[in-house]
RNA sequence: GCCCAAGUGGCGGAAUUGGUAUACGCGCCAGCCUUAGGAGCUGGUGGAGCAAUCCUUGAGAGUUCGAGUCUCUCCUUGGGCACCA
């Protein structure tokens, strides 16, 4: 018999694959009502960035599971679309340049070489022929089209924000540069520094971000941590005036309105200037200029001590007219809700902190004992709801009900409204770097900001030899004079490029649309094949993209179907998430740790059916698992078994009845939970068969192996392959129709009844399939075994469950 | 603090959704084969006990004829958000 050889097999069926074109997604499939049409099935995952460090055994996961996915979908007579391709702008191919001296688009083009062929090893059934690299000035076109497109409508602005800043290096630096407020590259504590940034407006589509995930099949944590993303929460803004201005603030909880001591604003606050007191600007002054030197770090390190400055000016109640001192503490976010904060300490744990401090009164106006007029001594504040006390006219009401009452009393005075705050922030969308796309839009002394026009894009980044951050916090582009000067596109007088580029989320804001169409030079894509494909019927990626990329894509898509060029309001139908897959010694595989499992290695020696057999079998798909190479032998265990079994059974007639059930009952068992992604249990349920196979090679005959090898070859491609070959099929595998199993087969007609006694089992009998109560109640009351334990004991009840159990209570 | 998961053998994990807990794999033990094996094969393997039997799904209570699964309280771990007013 001819040993399983993986290495000798695997390259020769993924040449013939490719020759023969077999994962080739047609458009259209056949013409709508044309008989043999197949129904469409977009598979799509997130297309890896090729860093220099090539592949590792985690990415794996996801791309042997909805390969697995794929294939099965195939046979089972879908058109399916499972696409590739490169998301490759960004920092990390930058800094890579940078270290090793090599010019990105060399390093790209380098990296992407490399991870082709380590996928190709893999025996992934992409199509290949729609691959595409977000680097590409054709590709690109399109992701600057698109921003043209924003800025025409208005969601694309400029605004002077702050960046996190190295002050050693003398650069801008990606939040991802800046964890723990420390500069990634020296060390050195990030200051913030503001500078003029492109931002996108998703905050104008939060609503429709949160609402329309109703109705998405995506699981539960990814919708929550979307919609705790984007904050949504309903409230009251109120107006505190002081002379002719008055300070907004925002409150969910316009009940405590008569419980306010003081009116705290962010330091950045744009009344902070107006309204300090003579006899306290060099105290407020110090304050200020101390919390811009703090970094992001520090203030949340100081989030147990506030800290604050009283400007020696006040404001009035709304209501009361009472006089209410303002005070500055840093601990108040300028960007959310209007950068004030009405203060009160009874009622509020951080208030209650800040006015023990300093000394401030407490009044209580919620008791959650009513109508006990007696509320308990503080020592924290309550943040319940109860009934209103100390507060006019609202006394007694409870807390849900005074809102409503006390937000109309003040929209009479005009003083206050019911309004919503979201904790999204827009988007920022520009990069002081060189290896991104170039923001298509002139500045003109004359015209201001310009876009540049439709028909001159895409515009290209050049290639140039110092791609280096710049030290003065532009863009390495703005040094490239000749590209820099440009005439303006309005009035052909001199003016200058932006040279911001974009961030590394640009590119894959709309990648899987420019599948459908990969090669257009007309359209972003040809808005039939659109429609046809889209919306992706099942994505799978990581969770760590919940909040960032698939945010943002969604609303990029909505955006275009806002214009009309995206066929539907949401992009992805289904979501499903992969688990991370740490090292062997639970950490995160990191080229710093030293604990990076190449796959190349594992192909090498164990084949690329063992390595994708492993992936799915080591544990729940969804959940993180670490990797463990006694694993990959058990599982190259399995397969050698499984090898053998065929070849020696493959010249059987009929398998066996019980060989027969076993088979139908994989088949089922596949059917059903490949779906689900369970695979760990569907390769559980091939080593069953296969083990009881060996069990008696006699009885499993030919039939037997081919349906099992059918139903592997979504796992275990080659092997499949090659097998299918070697029991003399002329056809390919992957041209064989997905099996359907039969009930028929898989029902018994006799079943295992369990015996239980008050509920605990004390024995099993073989029935007759559908065998009636009565008789099942007759024939466990003539058991030896429980006879003994019922002895002279009264019945009392007997539940019995058809074809499951049998339970005596006595 | 808030939100979301999850706690089952020595380990990764199964359990048809309320019906034989520990499938499958790893590891371990014994035996066979081998000059040898970090190879292969066979058998065993939750705990206690000579045994019959008893105990066992993070802890405790509850519902039920019956709970890993449902309800409540608590503990622990992981993930996300976090001074969001």
């Amino acid at each position: 018999m001819e040993t399983y050889n993986p290495q000798e097999i695997e390259p020769k069926w993924q040449k013939y694959w490719e020759e023969n074109g077999f994962y080739k997604a047609e458009d259209f499939s056949l013409p709508r009502r044309q008989a043999g049409r197949k129904p469409k099935q977009y598979l799509l995952l997130e297309f890896p960035y090729p860093s220099g460090d090539g592949l590792h055994v985690g990415h794996c996961r996801p791309y042997c599971a909805l390969d697995a996915i794929a294939r099965q979908k195939r046979m089972a007579g879908a058109n399916v679309l499972f696409p590739i391709g490169w998301d490759a702008f960004g920092l990390p191919t930058e800094n890579y340049a940078i270290k090793h001296g090599i010019h990105p688009s060399i390093a790209t083009q380098k990296n992407i070489a490399n991870f082709k062929r380590q996928l190709k090893n893999l025996g992934l059934s992409f199509d290949w022929s729609r691959e595409i690299n977000t680097t590409d000035p054709k590709y690109y076109k399109w992701t600057q089209w698109i921003f043209l497109k924003l800025l025409e409508k208005d969601l694309a602005y400029q605004a002077e924000i702050p960046i996190n800043w190295c002050p050693a290096c003398k650069i801008g630096l990606a939040n991802e540069e800046a964890v723990g407020g420390a500069c990634e590259r020296c060390g050195a504590v990030v200051e913030r520094k503001v500078q003029k940034q492109w931002m996108l407006k998703i905050t104008a589509y939060a609503d429709r971000l949160i609402d329309d995930l109703e109705g998405l099949d995506f699981p539960e944590r990814v919708k929550s941590q979307q919609i705790n993303w984007i904050g949504k929460s309903f409230g009251t803004e109120i107006q505190f005036p002081i002379n002719n201005l008055s300070i907004s603030v925002f409150t969910t909880r316009a009940d405590t309105l008569f419980g306010v001591t003081a009116m705290v604003l962010a330091p950045e606050h744009p009344l902070v200037e107006k309204i300090v007191a003579p006899e306290n600007k060099e105290s407020v002054k110090k304050y200020i200029e101390d919390a811009k030197r703090k970094s992001d770090f520090e203030r949340e390190k100081l989030e147990k001590e506030k800290t604050g400055v009283f400007t020696g000016s006040f404001c009035r109640h709304p209501l009361t007219d009472e006089k209410i001192p303002i005070w500055i503490g840093d601990y108040v976010i300028s960007a959310y809700g209007g950068g004030a904060v009405m203060m009160v300490p009874a009622h509020d744990q951080r208030d209650f902190g800040f006015s023990k401090k300093y000394n401030l009164p407490l009044k209580i106006v919620i008791c959650p004992n009513y109508p006990e007029p007696v509320c308990p001594i503080l020592d924290k504040a309550y943040e319940g709801e109860g009934h209103l006390v100390s507060s006019g006219k609202f006394n007694g009401l409870k807390s849900a009900e005074a809102i409503k009452k006390i937000t109309k009393e003040l929209e009479k005075k005009k003083l206050g409204k019911e309004t919503i705050q979201y904790k999204l922030r827009d988007w920022v969308f520009s990069r002081q770097h060189y290896w991104g796309e170039p923001i298509p839009v002139v500045h003109c002394p004359k015209c201001g900001t310009v876009p540049v026009s439709e028909k001159d894009l895409p515009v290209e980044l050049p290639y140039i030899e110092k791609y280096q951050p710049s030290h003065t916090g532009e863009s390495p582009l703005s040094a490239i004079t000749d590209w820099v000067n440009v005439k303006c596109p309005t009035c052909g007088g001199p003016a200058k490029r932006e040279t911001d580029t974009m961030p590394n989320w640009a590119g894959s804001n709309w990648y899987f649309m420019r599948y459908c169409d990969s090669n257009n030079d007309k359209a972003l894509a040809d808005p039939k094949k659109l429609k046809y494909w889209l919306p992706v019927d099942w994505y799978n990626g990581g969770m760590e993209h919940t909040t960032l990329h698939l945010l943002y894509s969604r609303f990029i898509y909505k955006f275009l179907f806002d214009i009309k060029v995206a066929p539907q309001k949401e992009p992805y139908q289904k979501r499903t998430s992969h688990g991370v897959v740490l090292a062997g010694d639970g950490r995160k595989m990191s080229k710093s740790f030293g604990n990076v499992v190449n796959p190349d290695d594992i192909v090498q020696k164990y084949g690329a059916d063992t390595l994708r057999v492993y992936e799915m079998f080591m544990g729940p798909f969804d959940q993180a698992i670490s990797w463990n190479e006694d694993g990959v032998k058990g599982v190259a265990r399995f397969l050698e078994k499984a090898w053998k079994i065929s070849l020696t059974c493959a010249g059987n007639k009929q398998s066996n009845e019980d060989i027969l059930r076993a088979i139908h009952k994989l088949n089922k068992k596949i059917s059903e939970e490949l779906g689900q992604m369970k695979f760990n249990t569907i390769i559980a349920g091939f080593m069953e068969f296969v083990n009881l196979a060996q069990e008696k090679p006699t009885e499993v005959g030919s039939d037997a192996i081919e349906r099992m090898l059918i139903l592997l070859s979504p796992f275990a491609p080659h092997m499949a392959e090659d097998l299918w070959s070697r029991l003399g099929h002329k056809n390919s595998i992957f041209q064989e129709k997905w099996p359907e199993y039969s009930e028929e087969i898989i029902k018994k007609d006799t079943t295992i009844l369990v015996i239980q006694i008050n509920g605990k089992t004390r024995d099993t009998i073989e029935v007759k399939t559908g065998i009636s109560e009565k008789e099942a109640r007759e024939l466990t009351l003539s058991q030896k075994k429980v006879k003994t334990y019922i002895l002279d004991k009264e019945i009392k009840k007997v539940i019995f469950v058809p074809g499951k159990l049998i339970n005596i209570v006595v």
